[in-house]
DNA sequence: TCAAAAGTGTTAGATTTACACCCATGA
DNA sequence: TCATGGGTGTAAATCTAACACTTTTGA
């Protein structure tokens, strides 16, 4: 092969996942201790370097793939992090991703392996690198998406329930949401459509299980919370 | 030094700037010839290899600073783009940044040495790599950040009136306003401060000039567009 | 029978949109 | 004197936010 850019410096590049669950009424980060000097021991997201035969959301895949046992899961890019001493090894850029997981989908089998837990996204520990930054900023970003896309089915089991919903968008937003408001909303859209299913887990009165219709929403395709 | 990852492997990283201007009413974007093989000819934007003794956002400023002369420039991430094959001559990855400048702060001599021209944003010719895609999604994120950050001021000059303003974000968002309701909602803003001064080039009766205060801004700090 | 979660409408206030005419001046 | 861009207010419509009680049923 023909080198043009020779020249030039060549860089380690890593990917990083954000892998948001949500459980408990909480969003929460699968995050675990990192088994790699340097900084062996200290709170990290879970990353890998890219190779040079895949383009990175191939490379961001395949990291989640390895941890989760997962494929064709939600995930966008976060951006780019590229300080000089970020990585306290060596130079390293790494480019962020978040992926947005059903907690009951994962594997606690692969969960015990790889040693990672659950955490509150409020409550995050200090974290090796700049990982803090990184999560805060995909949580921004994720939290940006939801307003516009249908992105929290990602986060709940095919049928669901719509306090489930509403917690789940108070644990995105961090805020409260009224009740009533918040189910007119979702009346509204079409492609949230109710099944004749009842949840009986929570409640003795038992709660309408809603699906989330992806060819209705094609169709319909406007979205606001 | 110490080598902690020397069994992967490492990748060309660029940076590519979008660099946005405001010129006869409308968005433009500033891009030249390819100088350099493979695709040497072909429309691209400005752009550089980032050197292992710089961060990313160092690499974007100094590329910048080469084709425009200019610091201290309004400049964000955009992310990273990475398809395998995205340059056809080697694997690079390539972090591209978007920046906002007044286009009567750029230096003719430097503009005229590097062969670059100002483009309507919807008029862009097909370009090197991945290019458009990167302008795209740098113009997109440019239109997020307008409804809730002052940031047109980076692309006018230090006074402007209030009918340059509404120009401008008709040209970023594609889409014209009422001039009423327009002028209505600036006048809230306590930060964009009319000064006794007229400026009489476009209109016979003169029209009044403003200033952004960025220190009433900090202070004061809603906005939304 | 009662505790606990599900479910349901209305109204006031705030925000947004639509819309048309007079003003000042240089040519 | 007239053509050109600058400047101004009001009313209708829409959207948002606040708010409380009834229902069902398992324990």
């Amino acid at each position: 092969m023909t080198s043009f850019y020779k020249e030039h410096q060549k860089i380690f590049l890593s990917v990083d996942c954000i892998i948001f669950g949500f459980e408990e009424n909480k969003l929460k980060v699968l995050i675990g201790k990192r088994k790699m000097d340097p900084g062996r021991g200290e709170w990290s997201l879970y990353g890998g370097f890219v190779r040079n035969d895949e383009s990175l959301d191939e490379a961001a895949d395949r990291t989640l793939y390895e941890l989760t046992g997962l494929r064709n899961v939600y995930m966008r890019q976060v951006g780019a992090f590229g300080s000089i001493n970020r990585d306290p090894g060596e130079r390293v850029v790494s480019v962020a991703y978040y992926a947005l997981i059903n907690v009951t989908d994962y594997n606690d089998k692969l969960q015990a392996e790889h040693q990672v837990e659950w955490v509150d996204v409020n409550d995050i520990p200090t974290m090796f690198s700049d990982h803090n930054d990184m999560i805060r900023r995909a949580r921004k970003l994720m939290q940006q998406k939801i307003k516009t896309e249908p992105i929290s089915f990602q986060l709940l089991p095919s049928l669901f329930t719509l306090t489930q919903l509403q917690r789940l968008y108070e644990a995105v937003n961090g805020e409260e949401v009224d009740k009533r408001n918040f189910r007119k909303r979702i009346k509204e859209m079409e492609f949230i459509e109710r099944t004749d299913l009842i949840d009986k887990q929570l409640s003795k009165r038992g709660a309408s299980l809603y699906r989330f219709n992806k060819k209705m929403f094609e169709k319909d395709a406007t979205f606001k919370l």
